[in-house]
RNA sequence: GCGGGUGUGGUGAAAUGGUAGACGCGCCGGAUUCAAAAUCCGGUUCCGCAAGGAGUGUCGGUUCGAGUCCGACCACCCGCACCA
């Protein structure tokens, strides 16, 4: 890598300054918060950044796919609405202020500071006034305001329930935060704790969550999956089995299955170690105790989930079923069964479900086959060590005999429900969003804790509630609980001593309504509800695929949240979804073993070294960019030496948005050195306008033809996303100048070539603005190309004067013919028949078929 | 295991069922230059001197015609995963 730009005819240094200025002084990304006149309006948004103080270039894809978008739809005579802010709050401020002992609040602000300025430089569209940070008190008290609506609505409620706790750190983790049962940060043994929690009850809107997926057309087809399995709809039955002998009070055992159909293949009941009569059973057997006890010491992690062997304790306890009163079956405690999941218990049938013969095969329970496949015989099917799970009849199971799955499932619960031992039901997967911290660097939960009034709500008055700022991180646990005096305050409602809720919100909900936020940044409300009204939902969503489940889930619930307290009235927040593929890098590796830099290295004839010693280095595999295998390219520095516009124009080309793309030296150098020919291929064209020519000579209109087809296919291309063949047609539309020059200045030349410069110059604007203004002044406008609208192809030119069409005969090309674009079927396929090739592959031949695809082929079927 | 995706030159990739490999990178050759850089031009799927032939992971199918549609398989990537 130079340090140094390469040489240059077109000064990006001081261009792109200038235009970002200009941009600026002109207000030219300016939006309403309620859009005025007749346009119509486009929210384009990505992703909002965590400022961790330098962009990467996720960012730089990320912010240079919405502002293409962004300039591209403003061209096209949308009112845009391109806003950015900071997802601010988080764990990493709160560990600097550990490690470094600088405030949480002003390592955020000064990481802030320092990524608006990069973001600056790449000279995107947004309109900065909107600007704001999720740790800002007017976005978190309009947070508090929308938590108390919740609340009163009921969508928010507190409740007790198991958590992973960090004794050592003396908080609550998430799951992703616990690595082989570990605290991620402090490494003890994370626990199962039972704890009161605020959880968003996301499960109230489980079904319309669902449904309304089929809406989002404009989503990628694998979110929407994702989604659909996370919330997880499937339908089966409730049904409770009475104990034989009652336990600690408890009398039966409710069970959910989706196979009710089986009830008379069951030979087990088992419940989850975390289920109340294993606790019962534990009480009193210190086997089942212990056995408890190790399953809770079992690995959470994923690996230790796959290998964990079906493992059970026979608890002695047994209950009856509804339809053989004669028998009991045995209650085992199973490893395998989940308590978060339907009622933590269920009946086994071994014979139709795997993980049940497993289990049954391990401690000689009965298989009883009762859907027996079609061909098969009833008295003789059997199930060795594959439970059979596919279509059949009913057998071995009384009234049920005979029935399909379906019927039976139906014929079951019809059954059971009229004997009162249980209901049809939907269960879902989708569990509610638990939303306490145990943290100071986030969103104060405003409520208050009075012992004889319960839980108050902090007075809308004393909104926001801020986070003190004089907290310390000396020692493990929450600072606003360790805080002197923040938490303790007069009850609202009765005025005695009470405590102030010390949770904080999980990041996930700034993120979840700040699209909301963003229509209207300086309300008074969350919204102000004509802006919602009439920006809302976000028509382009772009971001990273890591959020296809949480984020995007949560803020569908947000928005739904909203709409039902009367915020606002759309039920979907983004109508289009986006989601990039990452950017990625060669790592290298030097001989002893250390990760390097890129440049770090100096890559010469192929064979690579280490910059500071000429070591050689291995070149690892190329993946996605990250700090611990140093593959990382920093954008700031990128920008420096090529300029944004060629960052932009470099990660626009060679791959599809949505793919990954790697970054390379030679590409970003390619990227550069066509920004430069496109200047120079501008400015023999500089100055203004000649008149328009009475004739064009052959040439003059050629190039005209190649202008306006470029201008059809790149507006094809963005409004397809497919900004990489928008790219190549530029660069065609390039070569294509280049070949006029050669050809010299016959009549109309001179216009031809400036109107193709100029329509370049509007054609890469929403990818490399900078230049597209830089051209556009050195073509003598006075005017700023942000301003302007998008290029219209003139159709005549766009049709082709004269067709080249491809003859095949029995499907293979044999040659190609050039017709005129009006000529008759007739006429293409003669010429074809006359083609020399053709002619002599015919000859002799019986053509029994002449198949003639006007403009595109012809094809000759022939017998014999 | 389940779900989704992707397989095309040296390489990143294009291609409403209709001339496969646009465009970029790399490489080769040429022009320019004292020389180099930069720039400009030409070539670059494979076999073949050529005519021509073959070719989009594999095998089959539909079709006048398949990279594209259908079926089976292989490889790789991503997600989920004891969800009853």
């Amino acid at each position: 890598m130079n340090e140094t730009s390469p040489p240059a005819v077109y000064d990006f240094a001081s261009a792109e300054p200038k235009w970002q200025q200009a941009w600026e002084d002109a207000g030219c990304f300016l939006a309403d918060d309620v859009p005025q006149g007749a346009r119509p309006k486009y929210y384009v948004l990505e992703m909002f950044p965590y400022p961790s103080g330098k962009i990467h270039m996720g960012h730089v894809r990320n912010y240079t796919l919405g502002d293409v978008v962004a300039r591209y739809k403003r061209a096209r005579g949308y009112q845009v609405l391109h806003p950015m802010g900071w997802d601010a709050f988080g764990l990493p401020a709160e560990n600097a202020a550990r490690e470094r002992g600088v405030h949480p609040g002003v390592w955020t602000r000064s990481n802030i500071a320092a990524m608006r300025a990069e973001l600056r430089r790449m000279g995107l569209a947004i309109d900065w006034r909107r600007e704001f940070a999720t740790c800002d008190p007017a976005y978190y008290g309009q947070q508090q305001r929308l938590f108390l609506a919740f609340l009163q609505a009921g969508l928010v409620e507190r409740r007790e329930s198991f958590v992973n706790w960090d004794p050592v750190d003396g908080t609550v983790l998430a799951n992703e935060q616990v690595i082989d049962g570990r605290g991620w940060r402090s490494g003890a043994l994370v626990e199962k704790k039972k704890l009161s929690q605020w959880f968003f009850r996301i499960t109230k809107f489980a079904p319309e969550l669902l449904a309304s997926l089929d809406t989002l057309k404009r989503w990628p087809e694998r979110v929407r999956v994702m989604q659909a399995k996370w919330i997880g709809r499937s339908e089966g039955a409730r049904l409770r089995f009475p104990l034989v002998r009652e336990e600690a009070g408890i009398a039966e055992v409710e069970v959910f299955t989706t196979r009710p159909d089986t009830l008379f293949g069951m030979s087990f009941v088992a419940v989850a170690a975390e289920h109340p009569l294993a606790a019962a059973a534990a009480a009193r057997d210190a086997g089942a105790a212990a056995f408890v006890a190790a399953c809770r010491g079992m690995g959470t992690s994923e690996v230790a989930l796959e290998t964990a062997e079906k493992q059970g304790y026979d608890t002695g306890l047994t209950v009856r079923h509804p339809f053989l009163p004669d028998r009991v079956f045995p209650v085992w405690i199973a490893n395998f069964v989940l308590m978060e999941y339907g009622t933590g218990a269920i009946f086994g049938c071994p014979a139709h479900d795997q993980r049940d013969l497993d289990f049954a095969r391990k401690y000689g329970l009965d298989v009883l086959p009762v859907v027996v496949p079609a061909g098969e015989d009833a008295a003789a099917f059997s199930v060795a060590d594959r439970a059979y799970d596919g279509p059949g009849l009913i057998a071995n199971s009384g009234f049920l005999d005979g029935l399909g799955i379906e019927d039976a499932k139906r014929a079951a619960i019809d059954a059971v429900a009229a004997r009162g031992w249980g209901a049809g039901v939907v269960n879902w997967r989708l569990r509610d969003w638990g939303v306490s911290r145990q943290r100071y660097w986030g969103c104060p939960i405003p409520v208050i804790h009075c012992g004889t009034c319960g839980i108050v709500s902090v007075p809308d008055s004393e909104l926001p509630l801020v986070l003190p700022d004089d907290v310390t991180f000396d020692r493990p646990g929450n600072p606003l609980d360790h805080h002197p005096t923040w938490k303790h305050v007069a009850c609202p409602t009765c005025g005695a001593a009470a405590t102030r809720e010390t949770d904080t919100c999980d990041t996930f909900v700034d993120s979840s309504w700040y699209f909301a936020r963003f229509c209207s940044p300086g309300s008074a409300m969350p919204v102000q509800r004509a802006a919602v009204d009439s920006w809302l939902p976000v028509d382009q969503y772009i971001g990273g695929i890591e959020h296809a489940i949480l984020h995007l889930l949560y803020a569908r619930f947000a928005t739904r949240a909203m709409q039902a307290t009367g915020y606002l009235d759309v039920a979907e927040p983004f109508a289009g979804l986006f989601t990039q593929g990452m950017v990625t890098h060669e790592s290298y590796k030097s001989a002893d073993g250390r990760w390097l830099y890129p440049e770090e290295t100096v890559t010469s004839d192929g064979v690579v070294t280490e910059r500071a010693n000429g070591a050689p280095v291995a070149v690892g595999r190329v993946e996605a960019m990250s700090k611990s295998r140093r593959n990382t390219v920093d954008p700031g520095a990128i920008i420096g030496r090529y300029g944004a516009d060629t960052a932009r124009w470099f990660i626009l080309s060679d791959n599809p948005p949505e793919r990954d793309i790697q970054w390379t030296e030679s590409g970003v150098v390619g990227a550069y050195r066509f920004v430069q020919r496109l200047y120079r291929l501008a400015e023999a064209s500089a100055g203004s306008a000649p008149g328009r020519p009475a004739r064009f000579a052959d040439a003059a209109q050629a190039l005209r033809r190649v202008t306006h087809r470029t201008i059809a296919s790149v507006t094809q291309a963005l409004d397809d996303f497919a900004f990489n063949v928008a790219v190549a047609r530029v660069y065609e539309l390039a070569g294509a100048v280049a070949e006029a020059d050669r050809e010299g200045g016959t009549d109309g030349m001179a216009f031809a070539r400036r109107e193709a410069v100029e329509v370049a110059a509007r054609l890469i604007a929403p990818m490399m603005p900078h230049l597209g203004e830089e051209l556009f002044t050195l073509l003598g406008h006075d005017s700023l190309l942000a301003d302007e609208a998008w290029p219209e192809a003139d159709p005549s030119l766009v049709a082709a004067q004269s067709l080249v069409i491809a003859v095949q005969v029995m499907g293979k090309l044999r040659g190609t013919i050039a017709v005129a674009p009006d000529a008759t079927a007739e006429t293409v396929t003669e010429a074809a028949e006359a083609e020399p090739n053709v002619a002599r592959l015919l000859e002799g031949k019986r053509v029994v078929k002449r198949i003639y695809v006007p403009g595109r082929i012809v094809n000759f079927v022939v017998a014999g």
